[in-house]
DNA sequence: TTAATTAATATACGATGCGTTCACTTATTC
DNA sequence: GAATAAGTGAACGCATCGTATATTAATTAA
């Protein structure tokens, strides 16, 4: 019992995709629109509009299908260093064309509850998996304090650099995310 | 030589900017428009083009027409507890209509440079130096390390907050602004 | 008083993009 | 061949943007 009447054409689907992804990078999320990716995609626009319901569902399925790959998650024996090593990878990626992208949906889903729920669930919170990851072998080696809650670890190393990058536009570079997480472990107050 | 020409009338620029005001708390951003906006302002569109070049900067200037009352600047002697009671402060305002409004501009900020260096001027800085002038109190106290960067304190402590608005979505309660501020300030590491 | 100047209005316009409708063609299964 | 679903092409109604045009209102300089 297969299915029914004409099948659905992938290589369509891909070169919608694709052919999202290539706008959003180039002309950002204001700039893509509909129309623009039918044509790019060599495609009627109706069919676009039978698969996505909206710009912002496309764009984000563009981009998840193309910029998926996931960071290395480092094991130097030290959380220190891991949190080090994969943060400043993070910044690397931030600081190209997916952190430009990202923040622009990042934006977009500001005011738009359903874009935002999905870049949570399939772009952030794997994300934060991993860095949680890195601490839970940290705290098993009791690098970290005693119960310490893993979420909020990842919020005090991360926060700073997703904030900078939304909010204050500071450069992302190796030195401040070094400074920041050393300061993040070892603290604010002096040693006592 | 005072100025030729019919006077520019003040009660027509505060009834738009009031007009932008309503129209953002009650919409949103986009939901905002300029027929709207001159609608509600009983005020031809022409005029709102006149003085303000687009939607952004109205919306901008209305926001922060009406919501520029500072945070009260706290001193009680720690500065532990004078960023506790500061985070919460803004974390009260934040999670209110401001907040909502506050999150949209840095949206749409994200792929309007203009628009983005008007919120980093006249509302992020402001309220940083709030948070740094509690700070260098501290650090004069001896209540900070050594040569602590202030600026990096700030990332770190507020940070999360922004970094839970806009992106994890979290809620934002007192209970976590005394352990992230907590943490922040003993560091993740255990004591020695 | 009159001319020059600037503010504000009313109305209409072209352009763009959204999301949809309609009639049609194409590919596949029963 | 009949039924079914995918895809096309063109046009539509709608909202919003930003602008243009012509007109009226308020003020200063001559």
């Amino acid at each position: 019992m297969t299915k029914r009447g004409r099948p659905r054409d992938p290589a369509i689907q891909k070169s919608i995709l694709a052919a999202s992804y290539d706008l959003l990078l180039k002309d950002g999320f204001k700039g893509v629109t509909m129309e623009k990716i039918a044509e790019q995609a060599g495609v009627s626009k109706v069919t676009v509009y039978k698969w996505w319901p909206n710009k912002a569902a496309v764009v984000m399925d563009g981009f998840l299908d193309a910029a998926t790959d996931r960071l290395p998650v480092p094991d130097t024996g030290r959380v220190i260093d891991d949190i080090k090593i994969h943060a400043s990878n993070l910044c690397r990626f931030m600081t190209g064309h997916e952190g430009k992208m990202i923040a622009a949906l990042i934006g977009e889903g500001q005011e738009d509850k359903v874009l935002m729920e999905a870049i949570r669930s399939r772009y952030i919170q794997p994300r934060r998996m991993e860095a949680i990851e890195i601490l839970r072998k940290g705290r098993e080696r009791k690098e970290l304090r005693e119960g310490a809650e893993l979420g909020l670890c990842v919020d005090l190393l991360y926060g700073p650099l997703l904030y900078r990058m939304l909010v204050t536009g500071e450069p992302l570079h190796e030195e401040f995310v070094r400074q920041l997480v050393d300061s993040a472990f070892r603290g604010l107050m002096p040693p006592q």
